[in-house]
DNA sequence: GGGTAATCTAATCAACG
DNA sequence: CGTTGATTAGATTACCC
């Protein structure tokens, strides 16, 4: 039982920055299996949180191996867990400036991927087809091109712009330097 | 240096018990 | 039906070529 059809192409009309959460009812694809986390693996994440809510990607992988599961749903844990915690207990965050000081925080980050021209190539072939692939299709094209699925979740997330055809981050980018 | 992956917040959807 | 994992938009920072 889970939800349809992913539309092919972008519902024309309405903006989709009116549905965030991928609300839009003919978007989202069938989405990946909701991880269910034994009571161990709940009290080592929040022992960790305690000692650092940010953790950076060193830390987050040890902390996935160690309870056995992918460095991913680490990392989506840790964010659900700061929007969940109160912002005056939250330590790293400064409300007037968002995003200024994570990366003293947050310390290492994931090593850049570097995709291939192949593999740009096929993720674009996809993307024009389908902007919102579902778990079933990142896996299926994240084993083909040869990358973990959550590398072509991002790419594919950083690409999607229903704004304009262009690359979503170049945009912004162009945006903010004049 | 420019282009873009990694990361963040915020809001929302939706599976599980 | 509440808790919480997963998805998405938008924004910022770091890094490879």
């Amino acid at each position: 039982p889970f939800c349809k059809k992913r539309s092919r192409t972008l519902p024309s009309d309405l903006p989709l920055c009116l549905f965030p959460g991928g609300s839009h009812p003919k978007v989202g694809g069938d989405r990946r299996k909701r991880t269910v986390f034994t009571p161990a693996q709940i009290e080592l994440l929040k022992k960790s949180f305690e000692e650092n809510q940010y953790p950076g990607y060193q830390t987050r992988e040890a902390l996935a191996r160690c309870i056995g599961i992918e460095e991913d749903r680490v990392h989506i844990w840790f964010q659900n867990r700061r929007a969940r915690t109160p912002k005056r207990i939250r330590i790293g965050n400064h409300a007037a400036a968002p995003y200024r000081s994570y990366p003293k925080v947050g310390g290492d980050r994931r090593k850049r991927t570097v995709f291939t021209p192949v593999q740009i190539e096929l993720l674009k072939k996809e993307f024009e087809e389908n902007q919102y692939p579902g778990y079933e299709t990142r896996e299926a094209l994240a084993r083909c091109i040869g990358v973990e699925e959550d590398r072509v979740h991002v790419r594919i997330e950083m690409v999607g712009a229903p704004k304009t055809s262009l690359n979503r981050t170049y945009w912004n980018h162009l945006k903010r330097s004049e």
